[in-house]
DNA sequence: ACGAGACTGGACCAATCGGTCTATTCCTGT
DNA sequence: ACAGGAATAGACCGATTGGTCCAGTCTCGT
């Protein structure tokens, strides 16, 4: 909240990465995020060469690290894969209430960028980190490696599929209730 | 595919649900739109007087129709809930792999669109008409109604939350797979 | 045969898009 | 003190955006 302090590519990533989430790769322009992040656009420029594009690679990057971040917070305490399971659910309603029922900023920025293939690859490799990081908490808690696998990829769809209702229904009702389908 | 024969407007409603579908509705311009439906603009404007918002709307709901009949012909020959759901992802799987890794239209339509609240709404309507079409199906096949209910929103969100880890990894495995975690 | 509304066709518009460019300021090592 | 790269600042560009407008054409009922 306090952007002030932060250098000047920190405030473009978090201002697009913000924008993106809620408006998607094409319905943000650089101005909305010059504007929000205060910076001119030569310093856009400077610190990513290409553009709108590698400032979408760098918010996916980032949101990314924010959301690997609080799987490891919500398995790190937890005795059972279901546990941690649901504690990552709870943590996601609330994020969903704090943001405003906006998207997985991943799929907002990378589904729909210009060179569809690298972006779509790019999201495939994100995605599958998010994945191998749940599979190494489930391993940690005893799971077979198929067992594991196969959970941490349930896991994930569950989340993305609640999250799209969650937002349609603009209530986070849903993902508290993706714990009764693990 | 024979597009000649359809009247304008149905041709400006196809045209406008496949392109959202792949880039996202403030990633296709009118004149794309204009140009595979090989219309001019004044036609548009005739029958969508509000101009690309009404014709995202209109490109939803077709859609929205074409997934209902999914679900339909999935379910209506199927004995057990298990079977008609089974059917309904291998179908999907076909599919997805047919358009080429594309998007649930509704949601590329009308999670970034100008009115972001009522185009939410709108989405929230679709998607509640897909789960009562599912349970429906769910009760005639003997299920309870709170377990119709639960069953529907769940394979919904498997769906969903398939359908994207399908288009990240840009295969339908993920789909055809999605009966194991019913 | 003719008039009216539905529909088509496309020229045109202001606004905005992403991107380029150069001038200037800031910061750091010597 | 000063050199020089890093970073900032914003004017400027051609292309494209969604949208307006009106002249022309087609298709009816009468």
């Amino acid at each position: 909240m306090t952007d002030a302090p932060l250098p000047t590519k920190d405030r473009l990533i978090r201002a697009a990465a913000n924008l993106f989430r809620t408006r998607g790769y094409h319905g943000v322009g650089l101005a909305d995020v010059l504007a929000e992040a205060q910076a001119p656009k030569g310093s856009l420029y400077h610190h990513f060469p290409n553009g709108k594009s590698d400032l979408a690679i760098a918010a996916a990057n980032w949101a990314s690290d924010e959301m690997l971040r609080l799987v490891a917070t919500s398995f790190d305490g937890a005795e059972t894969f279901e546990a941690g399971a649901t504690t990552l659910c709870y943590k996601l309603a609330k994020l969903f209430d704090i943001t405003g029922w906006d998207t997985c900023p991943v799929a907002n920025i990378l589904f729909e960028g210009p060179d569809n293939n690298a972006f779509r690859a790019h999201a495939g490799h994100i995605y599958d980190g998010w994945i191998a990081e749940v599979l190494d908490h489930a391993e940690r808690l005893g799971l077979s490696e198929s067992d594991a696998r196969a959970r941490a990829e349930h896991l994930f769809v569950l989340i993305q599929g609640g999250w799209m209702l969650a937002r349609a229904r603009r209530s986070s009702e849903v993902l508290r209730d993706l714990r009764k389908m693990l």
